[in-house]
DNA sequence: TTTAAGGTACGATAAAATTCGTAGGTCTAT
DNA sequence: ATAGACCTACGAATTTTATCGTACCTTAAA
């Protein structure tokens, strides 16, 4: 009863709908025929799109108005997070500090950021304590 | 000419390769259909699979032997580097340091991986105040 | 009360991705 | 040299995704 993935220009209509919070079809298709290397199609492409989304459970609907209002179900917080603990198990063997490591390897953070995660580490430490 | 994104069945493939190392369509295959989870199809399916791959640049082969032998032209490595970029570009507006706190809080680290990063935000440190 | 603007639904078509059958090659052991 | 076991190549069928035309609502202005 359906794999959990939505395809590239599905993702292209959820980005749309995070980025824009609830929002009717033509809100969506305007912001993505504006959005540059996407390619222009027309609006019942994207209505059709989003029904087919909102059967698959990709999406929420409200109906009450003339036009429907569409959400995205899964938010893009709890989205980046499956994506990173997938990559944590599967391509890190469950090690999340080897990310981290990769991580900070390569994106320069600033003074203030390393600070930030000093004090997390020590808050992560305390509550190990704790419990 | 072209999209760079490996469909979700090529990322199969490419999966089994990162794992397998080079490998002939055979050696690929039998790992295909042993992996759980994953729909069993006939040889010739992943033989044409891997051929297009080849076609469109994702894999590369020698074809010295009577069979070809295959390899993912980016490794797993720089293929999570790509995923992680763009994730910290897109999604943490550029701030790497967020992406590690939600990391980290959500997968337990062990005392001796916590170390490991300090360690590794010292060198960081160093690294800035030496340049 | 007609017209226009804008909405939903949905079948049909087009395009892309996936699957497989079949043809034909090579190599090895009967 | 014949059969059996593997290979590659590739056309064609199938399945899935994406796109669009058209029918048919409702609301608001003329």
């Amino acid at each position: 009863m359906s794999d959990h993935n939505p395809t590239q220009k599905e993702y292209l209509i959820l980005k749309a709908l995070w980025k824009l919070g609830p929002s009717t079809v033509r809100d969506v298709h305007e912001d993505l025929i504006a959005t540059p290397g996407v390619k222009k199609v027309g609006y019942t492409t994207t209505l059709k799109m989003m029904q087919m989304m909102h059967a698959k459970g990709f999406l929420d609907r409200n109906e009450d108005g003339v036009s429907h209002v569409y959400k995205a179900t899964i938010s893009e917080k709890e989205d980046t997070e499956k994506i990173l603990d997938e990559m944590v198990d599967r391509r890190f063997r469950g090690s999340a500090s080897k990310l981290v490591l990769q991580v900070l390897g390569k994106h320069k953070a600033s003074q203030k950021e390393l600070d930030e995660i000093r004090a997390f580490l020590d808050d992560l430490e305390n509550e190990d304590n704790v419990l």
